[in-house]
RNA sequence: GUCUCAGUAGCUCAGCUGGAUAGAGCAACAGCCUUCUAAGCUGUGGGUCGGGGGUUCGAAUCCCUCCUGAGACGCCA
């Protein structure tokens, strides 16, 4: 367990105290310890527990005989209030003053501090999410990119991390030929304008409808693509416009999300760079001629050949990604690039990054696909070309409409209403994506969307709200709100709360391992929880010896989850 | 066909670096607001952890196999 420098007293802290305080019994190095540790299924049995099962065969003993030795051993210590044996199982309880003076005081000032030891200092990471096409509209499905990218950015920042955000805009490719035959056929400057977006899509749609009557409209599509490479003025012109219709109404999505990006740099961005990547190739003799194209051949790693170069001669995806990966690398020092895309899109990502490995870009081992499963919406796929797909506009708009549905039924008196319906509403959506895991796929549903009853973003913004509302009723300020200096006995649901809160920093680094900002969804719903029990269960206003320390720990779970949903990209108002 | 990912309560999921009686939420039912925001809290019912083998003192968790679903499998991204 190197790295802890501060001796922080979270919960990361009491395992290494114990483990090594345990050490010299078990004849185990400390940190092999602090893997094992674990939470008692019953918080009755204590608050840390050590199965001694696993250190019988080494020691040559019965695992009861170890836990009691290993109990004596605790009892020393003034960390621990009982250390006890239990069958094989040793179960300690904390020092519970300690802890909870600590775990309130460093909340209430320096939440950050609180979550993380800044393991990233050094390191920067470059992550491409969100992503969407232009031309097309933002649905459901890119939510998920978008969302998860954005949470992943702030995890990362959090853990000390420098983080580069960029929007790898699908702006290149045939479907601008598609387009910009549809939009000279049958398009209207005047329409469009009015709504670009939706108004492009539906030209787009229908060419795809047109084009199965008329094939002859696909040449024409591809022959306006080359147009566009070869920079036609017309087909540039219209191209441009598209671009900068669709970025308006994209930028204005992020600003409702809450979602930024450092660059946003398309796919035609790095156009001038293929030949670049494509000669570096064929000088490393990657490059072998397959059925017209090039190719380089990963058959030895399992995987079909990556095509670099398309039997007509033009470059494709992966020779994009390639360069891309380079830019990033070396445009903004980036020793870790990370790509939130869908899982359909994991071969091809294996394969890029196989042959940046090839290439000999030592970098390449940091290179990671946080894949994500796939959007559907009653049980299918959706689907651009057919028009099958639900537009993330009209979702947040019946998110917020059903928060200010809610506001005006409990609370009609309440200021700024549709501020605060707006960052309900949108909570609601970003955390119902976030809060499961990753890698399942999911199937849209309204009704679960705008429930916000139970595990939601609402539910946690609610609990922030009402300890803001506490908080208010004492005239206390936010960060100084009453005090642990005199603690009297404390309750088992303020010490079940200050437990949970104790996880924030091993939570935190598990979920910038894994890149899964999920952990933190269901960590700040453990949070409300126990807050939401705590405050059921002991007043704190009208507490007599203990009211300074019940405020104080309501103002800490307070910036808990105000810090919290920050890092999912969730507003936190103070009243809702 | 091959590869990858998933399969836990009616539904959505957690638990998966092996450990103590498998946990939440939703839905259903029953309680709790003259007291700090009831978007809350408490309780009840509900499970062959996809099936079958194996490893282990111990398996939802690891290995093998089969079943089911999704995705990918060369000139779209």
């Amino acid at each position: 367990m190197t790295g802890i420098g501060v001796n922080q007293p979270t919960m990361l802290q009491q395992k290494l105290t114990f483990a090594e305080q345990v050490a010299d019994v078990l004849k185990v190095p400390a940190e092999d310890i602090v893997e094992h540790l674990e939470y008692p299924p019953n918080p009755d049995l204590g608050d840390l527990a050590l199965p001694c099962f696993r250190f019988a065969k080494t020691l040559r003993r019965n695992p009861a005989d170890i836990a009691k030795d290993v109990a004596s051993a605790l009892a020393e210590h003034p960390a621990f209030a009982r250390a006890e044996a239990t069958g094989g199982y040793v179960n300690v309880q904390l020092n519970r003053d300690a802890l909870m003076r600590d775990v309130v005081r460093t909340l209430q000032s320096h939440p950050e501090q609180w979550f993380s030891r800044q393991r990233g200092q050094g390191r920067t990471a470059a992550i491409d999410y969100s992503s969407p096409n232009i031309a097309k509209p933002f649905g459901v499905g890119h939510l998920r990119s978008t969302v998860i990218g954005q949470a992943i950015v702030h995890l990362l920042e959090a853990d000390g991390w420098r983080v580069v955000g960029i929007n790898h805009l699908g702006d290149w490719g045939t479907q601008f030929g598609k387009i910009i035959v549809a939009y000279r056929k049958w398009g209207d400057e005047a329409v469009v304008r009015a709504n670009p977006v939706r108004e492009l899509f539906s030209l787009y749609v229908r060419f795809h409808d047109e084009a199965e009557k008329h094939p002859e409209l696909d040449d024409e599509a591809r022959e306006w693509f080359k147009k566009l490479e070869e920079g036609d003025a017309e087909a540039t012109r219209l191209w441009q416009w598209f671009i900068d219709e669709s970025l308006k109404v994209f930028r204005a999505m992020y600003h409702r999300l809450g979602v930024q990006f450092d660059h946003y740099l398309g796919e035609s961005f790095y156009n001038d760079m293929m030949q670049v990547v494509v000669d570096e190739l064929r000088s490393k003799g990657l490059l072998v001629e397959s059925d017209g194209a090039e190719v380089v051949d990963l058959s030895a790693w399992n995987m079909p050949p990556c095509i670099i170069v398309k039997s007509d001669g033009a470059t494709i995806y992966a020779t994009r990604d390639l360069a891309a990966a380079n830019y990033r690398h070396d445009q903004f020092g980036a020793d870790t690039l990370l790509y939130v895309v869908g899982a359909e899109q994991t071969l091809h990502f294996q394969q890029v990054f196989k042959v940046l490995e090839l290439m000999g870009r030592s970098w390449a081992a940091n290179c990671q696909h946080v894949a994500f499963g796939m959007m559907k919406y009653n049980g299918e796929r959706m689907s651009t070309r057919r028009g099958k797909i639900v537009y993330l506009e009209d979702v947040l708009d019946k998110a917020v409409a059903e928060a200010k549905r809610i506001i005006e039924e409990k609370n009609p008196s309440l200021e700024d209403k549709d501020s605060v319906a707006e960052a309900v509403g949108i909570g609601a959506v970003i955390f119902n994506d976030l809060k499961s895991y990753r890698m399942h796929d999911v199937d849209f549903r309204y009704e679960e969307v705008l429930n916000f009853d139970g595990e939601t973003g609402p539910y946690v913004q609610y609990t922030h709200a009402r300890a803001c509302s506490v908080l208010r009723k004492a005239e206390a300020t936010p960060g100084q709100a009453g005090s642990v200096d005199n603690l009297v006995d404390v309750h088992d649901a303020e010490w079940r709360l200050i437990t949970v809160l104790a996880q924030a920093q091993e939570v935190l680094e598990r979920a910038v391992d894994e890149l899964d900002p999920s952990l933190i969804a269901r960590f700040l719903l453990d949070v409300c929880h126990a807050f939401n029990r705590f405050y059921h269960d002991c007043p704190i206003l009208s507490a007599e010896a203990a009211r300074d320390q019940r405020l104080a720990l309501t103002d800490a779970v307070r910036s808990a989850l105000a810090y919290g949903l920050h890092l999912l990209g969730l507003k936190a108002p103070t009243a809702m």
